[in-house]
DNA sequence: CGCGTCGTTGAAGCCGCTCAATAGATGTGG
DNA sequence: CCACATCTATTGAGCGGCTTCAACGACGCG
């Protein structure tokens, strides 16, 4: 009984299914153990529940553990810039690691549990795993990758290939996780799906009605099933998923 | 004689000028000494020189210590989406941090000279300077906090909004550079501008059309002025450079 | 001077946005 | 379990901002 509790709040990325995706990756399991001493289990977020928002002080990095969150720039004038949508494994709260001040605003997508890494004990540990080190260097380039893939979609693509993209890069990412790549439910709205992609809902519900019509995807509320993968692909237009 | 061909190659990080903005930053004089030993300084840059290419193996960092750079993507079908323009001070190459292959290639837009860091070099004195491997984060950080920022401008404004949007980030960067803030050179062309916010040269054209006739900005071939920049700040619609 | 590149300006067209109406999904309370 | 309210998604019609196409002007360089 007492145990099951305690399991519930201690990680251990050891035994953690997505490690190789994740912070411990090319870690030896002695190093492993220190940083599972600072790893913290929260409570699961339920949907629409924050994170952190913008402006909050950096505490911590989150590596999400199941479900998922949206991170989004807020501007002064109230709209707001969808960044990323972050599945398990993946690292949320990079923003603001030059201000140590969270530019970003980051909300549960659905209900999401995470792993909690305080920022000031994993920099101080990072200075002692060198393992450790390169793998953050690594993560945090992988965010510029991938907003730089964003900006070329959001830049120079027209509605169908954006949307085309974003699907496939999605699909790539399920598969990774060890889901199905043409088959699965998308976790956010389709105003959070233009926003993302610099559209308006109405374009991106056009859009995919279009897809399904052409038999290049299934499409049921949330539910999605790609059909002729050639196809989708082929609308990315020159894409670099 | 002698000395001064040295003094070509051999870079000071102390008695650079540009060093608190710079890889330096928060280093003591001790720490200086071992970053120096590895840093160099190839000859200047002509523009148009690339100073690497999409696909390259990623072998250093750099730091623009005169004139400027551009970053850019390059998709499958040929069209390139411009990531960022580089000013001294500013650090280039973070892009392949995760595949350790450049995902984006590099020119000088002029004349420019850059300091040079080895890439795996740079990563072990990482290890034994907690103090660079701080700024290390923190200029990732920046990184990723600049294409939010640009994320937010291409993918939520107009095109008016996006230009001043741009004029008064170069303005902010050149106040902080020393220079002045209200009168300075676009090195950087009207295409280029226009692809890196999302528009067309015609546009881009316009719109300095637009804000010389409203008496905003004064601007002569690649020489502009800011003459009102209230105006420019307003109409950058909600903000955040 | 002649050529090529870059920038400016105008006219027309189109893609995605706005506005609006309806349908469908979800949730709540009686 | 149904009635009702609310939120989300779909679809259509019309508009508008930016692009496209085109012509011309301004430099810079051989």
């Amino acid at each position: 009984m007492q145990a099951i509790d305690i399991q519930k709040f201690k990680a251990s990325c050891e035994n953690c299914n997505l490690a190789e995706l994740c912070l411990p990756h090319g870690l030896n399991s002695e190093e492993m153990v220190k940083l599972e001493k600072l790893v913290r289990q929260n409570r699961p977020l339920q949907k629409g529940d924050y994170l952190f928002r913008s402006g909050d002080p950096l505490s911590s990095l989150y590596a999400v553990r199941s479900g998922s969150i949206k991170l989004f720039t807020n501007s002064d004038n109230g709209d707001e810039q969808i960044i990323g949508f972050y599945l398990p494994g993946e690292i949320v709260g990079l923003d603001g690691f030059d201000s140590l001040t969270h530019s970003c605003s980051a909300v549960a997508l659905e209900t999401s549990s995470l792993c909690n890494f305080p920022h000031t004990q994993l920099m101080d540990v990072c200075k002692t795993i060198p393992a450790l080190q390169d793998q953050m260097f690594r993560i945090m380039g992988r965010e510029i990758s991938h907003e730089n893939t964003l900006l070329l979609t959001i830049g120079k693509k027209n509605a169908e290939e954006r949307i085309a993209t974003f699907l496939i890069s999605l699909s790539i990412r399920f598969r990774q996780l060890g889901f199905s790549a043409d088959e699965f439910k998308l976790s956010m709205s389709r105003q959070e799906i233009g926003n993302y992609l610099g559209l308006t809902i109405e374009t991106v519900s056009r859009i995919f009605s279009r897809f399904q019509k052409n038999k290049h995807i299934s499409i049921n509320n949330k539910h999605i099933q790609i059909i002729d993968r050639k196809a989708i692909q082929n609308a990315c237009g020159g894409l670099r998923n």
